[in-house]
DNA sequence: TTGTACGCGTTATCAG
DNA sequence: CTGATAACGCGTACAA
């Protein structure tokens, strides 16, 4: 057994209420017996269960951070916990993990009912619908909660994405002074949000071009390691292939250029191609990848920020949308058509 | 305020104490009881609140994970995560996130005194001291604990770590067998006994081989982001460079072969690269990078079966050392000399 | 300024 | 088989 606050009391003497007030700063306790407790606090080698007191506060101190189970291979993914932990750090909050409910939310409600954490993040990304269902069983309960890297339609929820459409519509901009007509997309439906807004401003792009939309050159790359490489190898099977391609990420963008290289093609000679999200590893492959920068971090700090807003306020502050930037890199930068 | 056990008690018109029997699955409740218990607390939506319960059962079932600030940034620990992560999912523990104190470890102290985890896995590499500090630390609490990733040589100090030596000899043997003489490697003192043991491969190969050690193949490449390109670029500028380098880990290879690139150098024609770890990124860089495999994930699941045991037994569990495999890329392939 | 008494929600013990 | 009672460790109106 731990040494609690009431053999503080015994310790000195006093009623274990007048050390628990001493201990926590209440003004109306004589300035010598706070010393008295305090030096016994350190003798002792007290130190309070965070339990009890989670108890008798209603409240943890803990933010729990839900994340599809294979967050830890993505380095979008790596990027938003940085911010998010390293803001918890700074708020004196600590995160409890868990991850995303396969099939039944209700253990998602079990969290919430339960009252272990004082908030929840939801990272997004996850297999088509859950996320959704999350969220709706979230607006049931009163645990108040932000979705992270992923936009949200549902009215009240806040949360914090990257502006897809300006992104990818940048990125289809470079492709198109470049001359590029034949641009395809290796789109991601999993996530669902975030892919329908990339895959519409793609169209978009085209349609404001003048250029037709191919079916033909849209292929998925689901949420698995490397699925892009099977979805490049997929599109360069067409018999007038792609000479850019935007990739949903640059976790596929990267399988797109192995894929193209072990083809034989040059990057970007025989076929550009960019991504999204600037992650580290964009920058360390052959050949670099253009990609639409994201602050990964920065929304995962702001995603916190906004939480323990809802937490101190109660009201849902409004949701962030951040602005991207381009960044040309070797796979799409000589090509001159 | 939630629907409590006392409500679901005044519901069905039965004490609390039976309610909770009921609903632990105690024996002695009759059958009938039991049933009209489970539709009171699905009907009412009740669920336990876990602060309370953990309160009264002096345990948490919460694991905490101790990590370096910049963890999130080294492919290596994110392996170690997965591991953890799916092992503590699978046997029902959540996890708490600690970011390993900087200076004081009285954070540590905080941490077991208030009895908010179970159990910790400090996950290993941090600025040298630091974590010799903390398991100084944790040795005089009662909070039982493992080290992941680092070898540890205090003993009764359980630690899951990998065969640091093997690893490096395997990878000195295939230098030498190509016929290499100058040899280098960039180091990484902060990662004490891990770099200890790496070195230490190293120099025992190099006397194997009857090749004089030489100081200046041996470059610092610190635990920040691209450490490596600096080191590389240092031992670059040597009259005589060496014809192959062994880095720390994947992390400094990868830099190690960018700063190369740079240099207009062929690889491994001009200069062979090995690293450590088989991250995945040492798949996706041109040249692939040959490393020493190490199982990752493998090493954070026993990290937290090991823990896990404690927990149950009270009894210190032997550590484990997990043997490693040579994977040959391109970075080293083709030099025959 | 200090102490008393109670409650947070749960579980364990012991009578009945 | 069921229920009253205490206890886990702490915080806070209220009384003294």
């Amino acid at each position: 057994m731990s040494v609690s606050i009431k053999d503080i009391s015994k310790h000195v003497g006093l009623s274990v209420s007048t050390v628990s007030k001493a201990l926590n700063g209440y003004s109306d306790i004589a300035a010598e017996t706070r010393e008295t407790v305090l030096k016994a606090t350190e003798k002792l080698g007290y130190h309070p269960n965070t339990t009890a007191r989670n108890l008798r506060r209603q409240r943890s101190e803990k933010i729990g951070v839900v994340y599809p189970a294979h967050a830890f291979e993505s380095e979008i993914m790596m990027g938003f916990f940085r911010g998010v932990v390293l803001a918890a750090e700074e708020h004196g909050y600590n995160l409890t993990l868990y991850t995303a409910p396969a099939a039944d939310s209700e253990a998602l409600r079990q969290i919430c009912r339960s009252r272990e954490v004082d908030g929840m993040i939801l990272i997004g990304t996850s297999l088509a619908g859950v996320l959704q269902a999350s969220i709706k069983l979230l607006q049931g309960e009163k645990t108040p909660f932000v979705v992270l890297g992923h936009p949200v339609s549902t009215k009240k929820v806040p949360f914090i994405a990257s502006d897809n459409e300006a992104g990818v519509q940048s990125l289809m901009k470079h492709f198109l002074q470049q001359g590029h007509k034949r641009i395809a997309y290796l789109a991601r439906s999993d996530d669902s949000e975030n892919n329908a807004a990339r895959f519409n401003a793609y169209k978009q792009s085209l349609k404001k071009a003048k250029i037709p939309f191919r079916a033909e050159y849209v292929v998925e790359a689901p949420f698995t390691p490397y699925s892009g490489i099977a979805a490049m190898k997929k599109l360069l099977e067409h018999p007038k292939p792609p000479t850019a391609v935007v990739a949903f990420n640059d976790h596929v963008a990267i399988d797109a250029c192995r894929a193209a290289l072990e083809r034989g093609l040059k990057i970007p000679e025989d076929i550009a191609v960019a991504g999204y999200g600037n992650i580290p590893s964009s920058l360390i492959t052959t050949p670099t990848v253009t990609t639409v920068a994201v602050p990964l971090r920065e929304m995962g700090e702001t995603a916190f920020a906004t939480l323990l807003k809802m937490i101190e306020t109660g009201k849902a502050p409004a949701s962030k949308i951040f602005s991207t930037k381009l960044v040309v890199r070797a796979s799409t930068l000589e090509a001159t058509y």
